[in-house]
Parts: structure tokens; C-alpha cells; sequence
RNA sequence: GCCGCCGUAGACCAACCGGUAGAGUCAAUCGCCUUAAGAGCGACCAAGUGCGGGUUCGAAUCCCGCCGGCGGCACCA
């Protein structure tokens, strides 16, 4: 290439062309995704963004590949929707109307529409007409639809728990929402509080969310949603407590087997036979121990290094197997929330319940034995299998075998039977704050809770509402809200004044892009046949178990309205690693994000698109470090010179056509797997290559390289693409195709090995039979001269690749 | 404590089913070219794959045990 040439050639101007083409793009409608078309629908989800106010570079990493992958499916000939939204509801912006007086609303509107500037300057191809935001009641309308929908079917009730309380957000949480007993968005120790709450029945579908064999979703995902469903088999037993009450315990236990060992009873503090039982000599001390266990911080209460604490009610059950009577005590090591708040405690037999026996001088009998021969005494619990001892009629038989006929004997009895318990709790949805659904529920002196009629909704938001921070649930001080007529008896009724957590929007919001307008469902069900399920999704990992169990719960939850006709949301799931900046995730809330605008005004939204596409494997994430962004940029110059200077004339070069095949096959199959960094090294290697050559097979591989970089780095590639002479846009060009042959190597390395040491390398034609390159191999001087005085034993050959020949010493 | 993932040049990362440890990038070093300034081009340096065992003709890759990092679950009966 002549250096006048270069000279010539109009430098790479990000600036100059990006917006250009964003605008072309916007006014030609190019990302409008027609609902029919000639093409297969695919449906590309990815996960819709808080409105926090700026999409930072961990909210790049998010887009800039989910992007790039849907832009590679309509280059391979799919009709892509790809739409976007916002999760405008929440907290945030609740806290900044407190912190600045900015109303809500106004301020998610700001952010939104800053952030949909940031989304156009990303080169993203989203159809913004189908944009869902959840804070508008066209679109909530429906959350308050299916809450009463659920309502009519059992879906959801109205109940007192104990439910965790945010003393900070002052709201109460979901137990998705409570990581290691904080908050999860603001980190502060949860409290538990006893509530009436509303609540998704999500345990209704506890054995079905356990099951993922409709859907290729990652591993992690499905371990962690199977972990938190925490499905646990065993019996149900119930115990009676001794005198006239007739009160009975029950009891969940995986160890039916050991029923003979149980020798004193434990119930949560908040167990509501407590008051009951207790013994009036005891009552003042059980009082004050229920009083500080509901006090206590979950955190500090489920600290797994603590003394097990408890007090004796001075109360007796009957261990209906033994017929003796047990202590019943009380303790917080046994949860109101798991299985029935109380246990049968088998101190041989279990850590905590010896723990709490040897502390408080309880009995500790052994009835199971590894080899079914007594060992007296215990200095520590046995927890294996083995066989029953000391179990009456039961001793001698294998304990697992003893679960089972323990569990048939208690259904046999009447007290009980096998059963199955479940970690996870139903859904917790009322929230005491004001940025969310209302309720549509209202509350009569003579009909209780009503559910408001259909025709009713949406119950709007109302706009004029004052915050302070302070005192609950901020609909409580809006009177024309609150206060309304009961549409059963015609009286005076009240609303509810909570809202619904966010997690019910995000729920269902992907039925809802398909035609956001959509007034008479919360979905159109005939473009719905069209596209769904929703056949990739991607997101970050952090919703594991929030976002992605509520939304395949709601799915299954409509399915059996009548409302859906497939079992899961989300065909395909891929998660994209976190950006970890400073040690920490990157976001708003935390203070530390990176933003993109400064690297986009340097180098270009393509730079930086491609540069986090570098950066390692998108599913791992990686630290954020701006060091190696000049790196990509150099190769989109190296690209832009390619791409505006004259190959030359000369013959086909048959090293080009290979390498241009090789790396059309890589990057396509780099896409399909989103291994993105990969993908754009292949792309670098190709066009390093380029550089030395010239004539037609440049050309050609030229041309087909910026189809290849088509989806990771839009603008260029469409500048690129015009400058080339082409017509219409890049994005609507088909993906090259890879020609096998022309990729095939014709020659190859061999590489002789004696003894599993290399020795030799020798040039070869592709091909060749195992036979021949042992030949080859044995031909080689340099492999005589290393075999001199050795026996070969055998020879191993890997065609086309090793020849290992294996030898031993000449005896 | 239990379960899972990950440890490869100074840094980020490759290496299909076990078959030449290096594709790509940054940084360092040395050049070339151009310069008002971006920039461009080339060369070169660099690890034997966290540690210790094992299986194998052959191990970064498979197995076992440690160490380190990350994530999930965790008084769940």
C-alpha cells in the first residue's frame, strides 16, 4: 500500500458518523420489528432497567452484547424483537422526592428519557414502539387485574405472619428480598414483625418451579432456584399435649426413624400454642423470652455460631411411639417459618438438639446405631444411617427403611403421615410505600375485605401526595384516596393503602411489550401465538432467585387462568457476569459507577461496545479497567483503512480465503455460545492478516468482515458498508456463509513425538493416513538417529496432528 | 459447615472430545513512517498452566487431596 494512498484516506471520526446513522436509523424505522413477516419470530428479552438515571458502563456490559447477539439473529435470517422498557416503580425514586422534593414521577420521567438518549447512543436496536413502563396505569391496570384474578382462584391471600421489616425503607420484604438476614437494597438488619399482609401463593407451584426440563437454563440458575425451594421429605407427626386442653404438636421431621429418641419437644417463641401451654409457674420467664426473640434482629437470631438459648413452658406432650411424657420447651433456634414452628428434639440424633440438651440437662438416648449394636452412650450426636435401636417393635430395621414405616405407622395411628415440607414461603407482596400498584382491595365495617370490581380499575395512583419519610404507608394521608364506597354493600370502605412489590411488574412485563397499548388484556393473545414463550433471555445473575422464580411462578399461575398456554416463561436463559468496580458491583445505589459518556465522546459507542465485549467472557464478568480500550480502537482504524483502501489487483489467495472461512465459522459459533471476546479476537486475527494482503480475495474477505462486525459495532460497519457502495443497510444483509472447504488447512504441522517429547515437526499435506505418517515419522533423520539403540513399543497416531512413538530401552 | 465455579506470560484472556501451551489485547522494550496533532506499521520480550499426588503413550484439560478467590445455601428440623 502506497503511503500517498494512505494520506488520501478520511480518518475514523467516530463522532462524525455514529449519530448520523442513529438518526438514519430512528427515521428509516429500522428497528421496527414487524409482528409478521416472512422470517421465524424470535423473541430477544433482556432485562428492562430501573429508572435510576444514567445506563452506566455495568448497564453497557448488560445491553451492548444482549444487542449484539439479537442483531446477529436477524442477520441470520430471524425477524428479532428486541424492545425495552423501564421498571419504573420503586423505592428510589420514593427517596429522591423525600431527599429533593422532586415528585416521583417527574423524576423517573427525566431519567427515563435520558437514559432512552443513552440507549439511541449505544446504537441499540430496540423497537421503542413497544416500550412498557410500569409506573403507568395502562400498564398496572393489569397488575391489579391478575392480583384479583389470583384472588378468585386462591392465588392470593390476606394473612398474619411474621414477616421481615426494613426499619430503614420501613416496608416490609419478601424473603427473596432479605439477603443474610439485611436488606437487599439497602443492606440494613430486618427485623421480623408480625403483619397482615397480602401474599402470591407461589408455594402452590413449589413440586412444578422444581422442574426445569422444558428450559436450557444455566446450572447455577436451576441449583440456586432448587436450593432456595428447598424441597425436604419426611413425616408429619402430631403430639398431644398433656392435660384437658386437647392441644396437639405437630411436627415436620426428616428423621421419622428416630421418633424413639425425641425426649422433649421444642416450639418456636412464636408458636400460638405457647401461650396455651405454658405452665402459669412459668409463664413470667417464657414471656420475657418471647418478647426478646421478637426483638432480636433475624440476623443476629440466625447467626449460625450462638448459643441455643431456651426456656422450659413446663408443659408435657406424650411421645405417642414410647408413651412417655416429654418437656416441651421453647427456643428461637426453631423457626415459626419452617415447616409447623415446632420440632420433636432427638438429642442422639441431631447437633442442635444435643447442643441444647447437654446445655440444659436434657435426656440423650440412642435409637440408631451404625451397626445396629448399642453403644451406650453418646459423646456426640450420631447422624448417620444405620439400623433402629431401642425403638420398640422397630428395632433392628435399617433406618431408611425405619423413616418410611415409622411415617406409615403415625397415618396408621391417625397423628400424622408421610409429608413433604418446602423452604419456600409465598410471596409477600404489600409494600407500605407509595411509588407502586395500589391494592385494588377496600375494607368494610360489614363485608371485610373487598376485592374492587373489574370495571373499576385501574385504581390510580393519586398524584398529590406529601412525603416525609416517615409514618407508613404514605396512601394513609390521601382521604380521597382512602376513602371510598364498598362495592358489595354501597357503605363507607377504606382502600388499601399498601402497594404492590415491584417483582409483580417485572413479573409479566415481557406479555406486555408484545403491544404495550393494548387495552382489553393485559396481553394481545394473538400476538402472543406469534411470539411466545420468549425464546432467549439474558440478564444478570443477581436475579437468580427474585425476578426469575416470581416470573416463572406468574407464568404458570396465568397458564392455569386460561390466560397462557405454555409452562415456562423463558425458553433459554444466559446471564452476563457483573462489572465489578472498586471491589463492588457497579451501581447507582452503591456510588460507583463508571460512566460510558466520556469513552463514548473519545472513541465511539463501537469502541466501547467492543471493548466490554473484549474485555473476557461475558457470562464470567471482569473487572472494569479502561487500560486496553485502545486496543479495539486500533483495530476498528485497522478495519476503516481496510475498508477505504484499494486492494490492489493480483491472483486468489487461497491463505486469505482459508483464514476469511476460518473466521466466518468462529465468529458465527462464538455468537451462538456468547463468547463474544473470542469472537472479536478472531475478527482482529483476520484483519491483522488483511494487512499483507491484496487482490480480489481481500476484497472479498474485506467485505465480508465488516458483515461480521456488523452486530458488535454498528455504525462503523454501516459507514463502512455505504462507503463500499452498498445499498440499503448492512443490517439487513445476510450473515456470510462458511465454506468448509475453503477452511480446510491442505497443509499441516506434524508433530513427532518419542516418549511424549517432542522431537520434530515436520511440514505435511492434510489427510494422511495413519499408516503413512508413522511412515513419515520413522522416515525422519533426525527420528532414526533418536531411536538408535532403543526398541519402539508401539506408535500412537493422532491423524493430522502427533505421531507419539513409544519406546524401551534394547535389552 | 455443605454445594458449585474459577486459579495459564507483568495484566486481561485463548487452547474443539486429553494430542505442538498462545489466537487476540494491554503494558514493557526496540525500530519504521508520519506529524501541528490524533494515529499508523513492524519487531521483540514473556508463563510450562496455584501446590502435591494419581491415571495415561501423552494432562492446562480426567481423578484424589490441599491452598487461594468468587458465588449459592446455612439453627430448614
Amino acid at each position: 500500500m502506497a503511503v500517498e494512498d494512505k494520506k488520501r484516506i478520511e480518518r475514523y471520526v467516530p463522532a462524525d458518523i455514529e449519530p448520523k446513522w442513529e438518526r438514519e436509523w430512528a427515521a428509516s424505522g429500522l428497528h421496527n420489528t414487524p409482528d409478521e413477516s416472512d422470517r421465524p419470530n424470535f423473541y430477544f428479552l433482556t432485562m428492562f432497567p430501573y429508572p435510576s438515571g444514567d445506563i452506566h458502563v455495568g448497564h453497557w456490559y448488560a445491553f451492548a452484547p444482549a444487542d449484539c447477539a439479537a442483531r446477529h439473529l436477524r442477520m441470520r435470517g430471524y425477524n428479532v424483537l428486541f424492545p425495552m422498557g423501564f421498571d419504573a416503580f420503586g423505592i428510589n425514586a420514593e427517596n429522591a422526592a423525600i431527599d429533593r422534593k422532586i415528585h416521583p414521577a417527574v423524576w423517573t420521567e427525566k431519567n427515563m428519557a435520558h437514559m432512552r438518549d443513552q440507549f439511541r447512543r449505544m446504537g441499540a436496536a430496540i423497537d421503542w414502539r413497544r416500550e412498557v413502563i410500569t409506573c403507568y396505569p395502562e400498564f398496572y391496570r393489569w397488575n391489579q387485574w391478575m392480583f384479583l384474578k389470583f384472588l378468585e382462584k386462591g392465588l392470593a391471600y390476606r394473612a398474619e405472619a411474621p414477616v421481615n421489616w426494613c426499619p430503614r425503607d420501613e416496608t416490609v420484604l419478601a424473603n427473596e428480598q432479605v439477603i443474610a438476614g439485611r436488606c437487599e437494597r439497602c443492606d440494613t438488619p430486618v427485623v421480623k414483625r408480625q403483619m397482615t399482609q397480602w401474599f402470591f401463593r407461589i408455594t402452590a407451584y413449589a413440586d412444578e418451579l422444581l422442574r426445569f426440563d422444558e428450559v436450557d437454563w444455566p446450572e447455577r440458575v436451576r441449583v440456586m432456584q432448587t436450593n432456595w425451594i428447598g424441597r425436604s421429605e419426611g413425616a408429619d407427626i402430631a403430639f398431644p399435649v398433656e392435660g384437658e386442653s386437647g392441644e396437639e404438636i405437630r411436627v415436620f421431621t426428616t428423621r421419622p426413624d428416630t421418633i424413639y429418641g425425641a425426649t422433649f419437644m421444642v416450639l418456636a417463641p412464636e408458636h400460638p400454642l405457647v401461650a396455651k401451654i405454658t405452665a402459669p409457674s412459668r409463664r413470667a420467664e417464657v414471656d420475657r423470652y418471647v418478647e426478646r426473640a421478637r426483638n432480636m434482629e433475624e440476623i443476629e437470631r440466625t447467626a449460625a455460631e450462638r448459643v441455643r438459648t431456651g426456656v422450659d413452658t413446663g408443659a408435657f406432650a406424650r411421645n405417642v411411639f414410647t408413651g412417655e411424657r416429654i418437656p416441651i420447651w421453647i427456643a428461637d433456634y426453631v423457626l415459626q417459618t419452617y415447616g409447623t414452628g415446632a420440632i420433636m428434639a432427638v438429642p442422639g440424633h441431631d447437633e442442635r438438639d444435643f447442643d441444647f440438651a447437654k446445655r440444659h440437662g436434657l435426656e440423650i438416648r440412642e435409637v440408631i446405631s451404625p451397626d445396629g449394636i448399642e453403644q451406650g452412650s453418646l459423646s456426640a450426636p450420631y447422624l448417620g444411617e444405620g439400623r433402629m435401636v431401642r425403638s420398640g417393635p422397630f428395632s433392628g430395621t435399617p433406618t431408611a427403611d425405619g423413616r418410611r414405616a415409622v411415617a406409615e405407622e403415625a397415618k396408621r395411628r391417625g397423628i400424622g403421615g408421610p409429608s413433604v415440607t418446602y423452604r419456600l414461603r409465598d410471596w409477600l407482596i404489600s409494600r407500605q410505600r407509595y411509588w407502586g400498584t395500589p391494592i385494588p382491595v377496600v375494607y368494610c365495617d360489614t363485608d371485610g375485605a373487598v376485592p374492587v370490581r373489574y370495571e373499576d380499575l385501574p385504581i390510580a395512583l393519586p398524584r398529590d401526595v406529601e412525603f416525609t419519610g416517615r409514618g407508613g404507608s404514605p396512601l394513609a394521608h390521601v382521604p380521597s384516596f382512602v376513602n371510598t364506597t364498598c362495592p358489595k354493600c354501597g357503605g363507607p370502605a377504606r382502600r388499601d393503602i399498601d402497594t404492590m412489590d415491584t417483582f409483580v411488574d417485572s413479573s409479566w412485563y415481557m406479555y406486555r411489550y408484545l403491544d404495550p397499548k393494548f387495552a382489553a388484556a393485559f396481553m394481545d393473545k394473538d400476538l402472543g401465538r406469534k411470539w411466545l414463550p420468549v425464546h432467549q433471555y439474558t440478564g444478570g445473575i443477581e436475579h437468580a432467585i427474585l425476578h426469575l422464580l416470581y416470573m416463572r411462578f406468574v407464568c404458570k399461575a396465568l397458564r392455569d387462568l386460561g390466560e397462557l398456554w405454555f409452562d415456562e416463561p423463558a425458553l433459554r436463559l444466559r446471564n452476563q457476569g457483573t462489572i465489578i468496580f472498586g471491589g463492588r458491583k457497579m451501581s447507582k445505589s452503591r456510588g460507583n459507577v463508571q460512566t460510558p459518556d466520556e469513552y463514548v465522546a473519545i472513541y465511539g459507542a463501537d469502541t466501547l461496545r467492543l471493548f466490554l465485549m473484549f474485555l473476557g467472557p461475558w457470562t464470567q464478568g471482569s473487572d472494569w479497567d479502561a487500560s486496553g480500550i485502545e486496543g479495539v480502537h486500533r483495530f476498528l482504524n485497522r478495519v476503516w483503512m481496510l475498508g477505504l483502501t484499494d486492494p490492489g489487483a493480483g491472483p486468489r489467495d487461497r491463505a486469505i480465503d482459508r483464514a476469511l472461512h476460518r473466521t466466518i465459522a468462529k465468529v458465527t459459533a462464538d455468537l451462538e455460545t456468547y463468547h463474544f471476546n473470542t469472537a472479536i479476537a478472531a475478527m482482529m486475527e483476520l484483519s491483522n492478516a488483511l494487512q499483507h494482503a491484496s487482490g480480489p480475495s481481500r476484497a472479498d474477505a474485506v467485505d465480508k468482515l465488516i458483515l461480521l462486525l456488523a452486530p458488535f459495532a454498528p455504525h462503523i460497519a454501516e459507514e463502512l458498508w455505504h462507503r463500499r457502495g452498498g445499498t440499503g443497510t448492512v443490517h439487513r444483509q445476510t450473515w456470510p456463509a462458511y465454506d468448509a472447504t475453503l477452511a480446510a488447512a491442505d497443509e499441516i504441522t506434524l508433530v513427532i513425538q518419542i516418549d511424549g517429547k517432542v522431537r520434530e515437526r515436520i511440514p505435511a499435506p492434510a489427510g494422511m493416513s495413519i499408516a503413512r505418517a508413522e511412515e513419515l515419522a520413522r522416515a525422519n533423520p533426525k527420528v532414526r538417529a533418536a531411536l538408535t539403540g532403543r526398541d519402539v513399543d508401539r506408535v500412537v497416531v493422532v491423524p493430522d496432528r502427533i505421531v507419539n512413538i513409544v519406546t524401551r530401552r534394547r535389552s
